[in-house]
RNA sequence: GCCCAUAUAGCUCAGUAGGUAGAGCACUUCCUUGGUAAGGAAGAGGUCACCGGUUCAAAUCCGGUUAUGGGCUCCA
């Protein structure tokens, strides 16, 4: 006689055992028609499956994002079986939910094709008109290998020959196909109304780039035919802030194929550039820091003593002269210790910060290349902080409440922290990992900051913080990082003296904020969708003359702005007001000042927003207050 | 690095039955001096990414290279 709780509190009693789909129809025919799956005591089940105990019963319609997840997940296996049956030889392997929807990765003889994708997805919708029964049965894991490895589905048997042998295994079944899935899945085919295939991409067989690579097809899926219409337009939108589109459009930057991975900044794109690193450097000054700046080549003997010509030989760039072989530097960290070591220190002088805006040189893998996201040239706010290990905690916490507010002064309000800890490989003794790992997690909970645990992701020399954000459509760029390193400092012989008298190596910790500033600007282009907070646009105000006679007062005021130290520009073209509104709007400048005859009389200017708000006519003098009051307010 | 796709004027893009290239915007010149998102006319502009092959003939077909894009792997 199961007691089942509603989340509303209510309670139903049933004479015996009573499945999701039972209890549904108990309540409503409606309900029963919307429902997907149930939540019992927090575990999501099939429909079908039956409740012979009291329980507390969530029923998943396409309202919950559960439900729409179940939805993913057989949409997943929708797409399997519409391939399976018109690519017959293709092999199914896993075909998981992700963000917004589902991918599954096949192994076949060719390559898939868009138009094959088209195919596909008619196949699907014919499977879900013929509104298939999805039924769930169970199978020793024996039995299961032998069905698997009879119908030719060696990656199907590979995946279940590793699930613990004493564990039972679940098959799907919907019309002629059956597929190994832990579930749950919708009650039949004809509840998946609102999917789309994406994309096709090669993905290596369990994510090793050792193994063979197999085709993945991705795909979105939701409750309804107008969420996924919207998800669309979502993507559409999202496209055209793509920082290297907008890039383009308002001149900021270029690449070209003499240069992979390296940008040419324009001059515009050098303005924002030279904003953020002079914000930065008031960072750097009001922190602590000591900026100071290192060669960008190096001997290679240093980078032997780093340990970087053993493990990251591949992917520096070298360069010889007179019979010396130097190496272009991956990283600043080397040459910070040799600034360190210039000097004996006492324990009182630590911590020591340094900081540099440190240009880098990486020969990254050429499939890796982004834009300005990912680049083989790239410059960091760089720092290093020497200090013992006792100090660990507090300098971390202090760095992650500094970038937070770095982070809220450029608009990002929404990081992603994640805590990377000991891999297999690795320097230092269990005991000083401990220290470290959990300095790194004190200092996180002490900001309140909720974090993923990354257990194994942590460099060899120290785990790592990782700060990240996300680009315009969802992709999550790393920016900021601080990583404890407990080798580098006596592999290039950094040491302080301690209370005792004696020589300690210190403790170094590598930061970094903003992470590489080509990649920030990326990312602040896209958040901002080109239209920049009024103290990070390359030009502020642009001033526009009705007609030629207009030109000499319109100069007078373009150098006082100029004076006044904003960035100013002035369009005296033979063109209409209207054309010139025109083009600067499109070229996001905050402020546009309209100067005609009526203006010259008044001594005045007619000052109109990007936005096309009208501020009506003001002196220059109260135009530039505003201009403060507007820069010192987003700031 | 791996899989797939793409590369035509400064930009955005046409150019499918191989027959030495087009549009719009931008640019130059002229007319227009016009009050808040495109005034008009004329002109100039391309070794169709690069290298090779097939062919009487290649932007178009084939092979290779480079770069870019979407993923995968990687990211000290």
């Amino acid at each position: 006689m199961p007691v089942i709780t509603l989340p509303d509190g209510s309670q139903r009693e049933y004479s015996q055992a009573v499945t999701v789909m039972d209890i549904a129809q108990s309540i409503g025919s409606g309900l029963a028609k919307a429902t997907l799956a149930g939540k019992v005591n927090g575990k999501i089940i099939d429909a079908s499956s039956l409740i012979d105990f009291d329980a507390d019963l969530q029923i998943l319609t396409t309202k919950d994002a559960e439900g729409v997840d179940v939805i993913r997940h057989s949409t997943a296996h929708l797409l399997a079986h519409a391939v399976k049956q018109l690519f017959p030889e293709a092999q199914v392997t896993i075909g998981p939910v992700i963000e917004n929807g589902f991918y599954y990765d096949f192994a076949y003889h060719r390559p898939f094709t868009p138009d094959d994708l088209a195919v596909i997805e008619q196949k699907m919708q014919a499977l879900v008109d013929a509104d298939f029964i999805i039924k769930r049965s169970v199978l020793p894991r024996v039995d299961a290998v032998s069905f698997f490895k009879n119908q030719g589905e060696a990656y199907k048997a590979e995946i279940i020959q590793s699930i613990p042998s004493d564990e039972d295994v679940s098959l799907y079944e919907q019309g002629d196909f059956i597929d190994l899935c832990r579930g749950p899945h919708v009650p039949s085919t004809g509840k998946l109304k609102a999917f789309k295939l994406m994309k096709i991409a090669g993905a290596y067989w369990r994510g090793d780039s050792n193994n063979e690579m197999l085709q993945r097809i991705y795909g979105t899926a939701w409750g309804d035919k107008k969420e996924l219409q919207e998800y669309l337009h979502r993507l559409e939108e999202a496209e055209k802030r793509d920082h290297r589109k907008i890039g383009k459009q308002l001149d900021l930057f270029h690449t070209q194929e003499e240069a992979p991975g390296m940008v040419f900044w324009h001059a515009k794109g050098w303005t924002i550039w030279q904003t953020v690193e002079q914000y930065m450097r008031q960072v750097y000054r009001h922190n602590g820091y000591q900026e100071i700046r290192c060669p960008q080549i190096l001997d290679v003997s240093l980078w032997k003593a780093s340990g970087h010509w053993d493990n990251f030989q591949e992917n520096m760039f070298f360069t010889g002269s007179e019979n010396r072989e130097y190496a272009v530097k991956p990283m600043n960290c080397p040459g910070h210790v040799q600034v360190f070591n210039q000097h004996l220190h006492s324990y009182r002088e630590l911590p020591i910060r340094f900081g540099e805006f440190g240009s880098c040189h990486r020969n990254e893998p050429s499939g890796t290349l982004h834009g300005i996201m990912r680049v083989r040239s790239f410059t960091q706010d760089d720092g290093h902080i020497f200090c013992t290990e006792d100090q660990i905690q507090q300098e971390v916490a202090r760095f992650i409440s500094l970038l937070q507010k770095v982070y809220l002064d450029f608009g990002f309000t929404d990081i992603i922290y994640k805590l990377s800890t000991r891999p297999e490989k690795r320097l230092g003794t269990d005991d000083i990992w401990d220290k470290a790992e959990n300095a790194l997690a004190a200092a996180l909970s002490s900001q309140e900051t909720a974090y993923q645990l990354q257990p194994g992701e942590g460099a060899f020399y120290g785990p790592k913080i990782e700060f990240s954000l996300k680009d315009c459509i969802g992709r999550v760029w790393q920016c900021g990082t601080i990583q404890v390193d407990f080798s580098m400092p006596s592999r290039l012989g950094a040491t302080y003296i301690a209370e005792d008298g004696s020589k300690h190596v210190p403790v170094m910790l590598h930061r970094a904020i903003l992470g590489s500033l080509e990649r920030f600007i990326g990312i602040l282009i896209e958040q901002h969708a080109g239209t920049f907070p009024l103290w990070l646009a390359p030009i502020q105000v642009i001033l526009l003359t009705i007609a030629d006679r207009h030109a000499d007062y319109a100069n007078q005021l373009l150098q006082d702005l100029e004076k006044q130290g904003f960035r100013a520009k002035i369009d005296l073209r033979n063109e209409k007001i209207g054309f010139k509104i025109r083009e600067h709007s499109i070229q996001r400048i905050p402020y546009m000042l309209v100067i005609g005859d009526k203006e010259l009389e008044e001594n005045k200017i007619t000052v109109r927003t990007q936005k096309g708000q009208d501020l009506g006519s003001l002196t220059i003098h109260e135009f530039t207050n505003q201009l403060n009051q507007d820069i010192a307010d987003k700031k």
